[in-house]
Formats: structure tokens, C-alpha cells, sequence
DNA sequence: TTGCGTTATGTTCCGCTGTGCATTACGCTT
DNA sequence: AAGCGTAATGCACAGCGGAACATAACGCAA
């Protein structure tokens, strides 16, 4: 059966300056892992250059060691490349963001609403 | 220790207009209760009565038995009252959300960001 | 030296959400 | 009948996040 109510969120890490990694963030740094540039991983999902490199800037800012690593100019004009602790900032999210879905999933069974 | 990174997060309940209960939501009900109306309970935490009122007519819209009776004119002007639908809602949304607080605490001690 | 595509950054514009204000309806009290 | 405090509702305005646009800087290639 379709139930009348669903429990619905959003979970995101924090860091020194605020949001430190998110949906929308980690998506785009799978997409810069994927296209080798911002301005082609933020024209994949549809996102202005200029919010996706506030963003990049964000997380490079808060994590210890870059999770970015940006280069401008030569060939092919410059480009961005994920480095060893972004991969490791994306694997960690996700794996918050299953078991989060996982509570979401249960919890909703246990809804007591007429 | 005052670790460098926390999860966050929010929760709500969807119903079938969008969401239905959400932690503003269930505190304006909680200040219904207290107060008598919508006016007050508004002004009690800071929101103008024009958004209070759509809050709690989407409320009622979205649930089978409304979640707050409001009356007009008599004494005092009117006002507005708890159902017993409504309580049930309030302790259905607290359930969640002591639930996802306790997830959320728990999940940022096993964050693992250098 | 010119051209290209990217990063970097400022400025303006748009859409959405909620506020603020004005007005009406309502029903009890005096 | 007049006054009151509330619910109900429309409309103009403000604040904010992101989009869109315009440049500049950069470094390799031809």
C-alpha cells in the first residue's frame, strides 16, 4: 500500500565555516573526478561555473588538505583534478548518507499517523 | 575533544501537498496550544500571522482530521485550539525527530575525515 | 604573437519566501 | 448599535541565494 505520509530529510557535514560537504558538493566533485574541469562538471548537472566554484573554494578551505586541486592555463586552458582526500571526503559522505537513507526508509515504517 | 567535523540535519513529514509537519510547524502547534490563537502564537515566536495562518491551513488541508479549530468573532474575538488530532501529530513528529537526533549524534562519531 | 579554454572574480538580474500593511468578516459584549 | 480582537485574504515590498553576464589572468600550442 501507498502510504499517506512519508518522513523526508536532509543530512550534510559541517565544518569550520558551515556546510563542509553536502549532496549537491559531493555530486559535483564526482563530476569534476569524471570531466577533468569545473566549468564542464558544472555544465553536467546544470550549475553556473560561479556557484560551482564557491563551492569548490568552500571545501578546499575547510578540509585539512585540498579536495581540488586547480590549475589555469596550457593546454586545454587549465583544469581540476580530485585529489586522495576528496575521494576520501566523497566515500565518507556517502557512507553517512546510506545509513541515513536507511533511517529514513525504517523510520518511516514506524509513522503513527491516522 | 571538539572534533573538526559534524553531521547535520533536518527532518520532516511529507504529506500530500508537500510537507506536512516539520519542527516549525509542530512548535506553532505547541504555541496554539499555549496561547489560544493564532495571533499570539505567532507573535510569541516571531513569525507574522500571515505565514502562521498558511502553515496551519496547510496542516489541516494535508490531514484527515484538522490538527487546529479555529473560530471567528464571540469573545475574545476568536481564536484557535489544539485538536486532539493535533496532539497526536505533535507526538508523532517529536518521535521522529528525538529518533534522527540520536542517529545524527551517534553517525558523527563515526565520521572519518582526516 | 595570437588564439584558445580554463580558472578567478565582480556586478547585475531574477525568483522565491516571508514580512508588513490594509481590509473584510465574524460574533460576543456592552 | 457600536466596539473589541480574532480569523481570513489580497497586495506591495524586502532579503537572499543562485543565475546570467562581463572581464581579466594564465599558460600552452600553433
Amino acid at each position: 500500500m501507498t502510504q499517506r505520509y512519508r518522513l523526508h530529510g536532509r543530512v550534510w557535514i559541517e565544518g569550520p565555516e558551515g556546510t563542509f560537504l553536502g549532496y549537491g558538493r559531493v555530486v559535483l566533485l564526482e563530476r569534476i573526478r569524471e570531466h577533468g574541469s569545473i566549468t564542464a562538471a558544472a555544465r553536467s548537472m546544470e550549475m553556473s561555473y560561479r556557484h560551482a566554484w564557491k563551492l569548490v573554494d568552500s571545501m578546499n578551505r575547510q578540509s585539512r588538505c585540498p579536495v581540488v586541486e586547480k590549475s589555469t592555463g596550457g593546454r586545454g586552458g587549465g583544469g581540476a583534478v580530485l585529489t586522495e582526500a576528496g575521494e576520501r571526503a566523497i566515500a565518507c559522505f556517502w557512507s553517512a548518507y546510506r545509513d541515513f537513507k536507511a533511517f529514513i526508509d525504517e523510520r518511516t515504517q514506524k509513522l503513527d499517523l491516522s
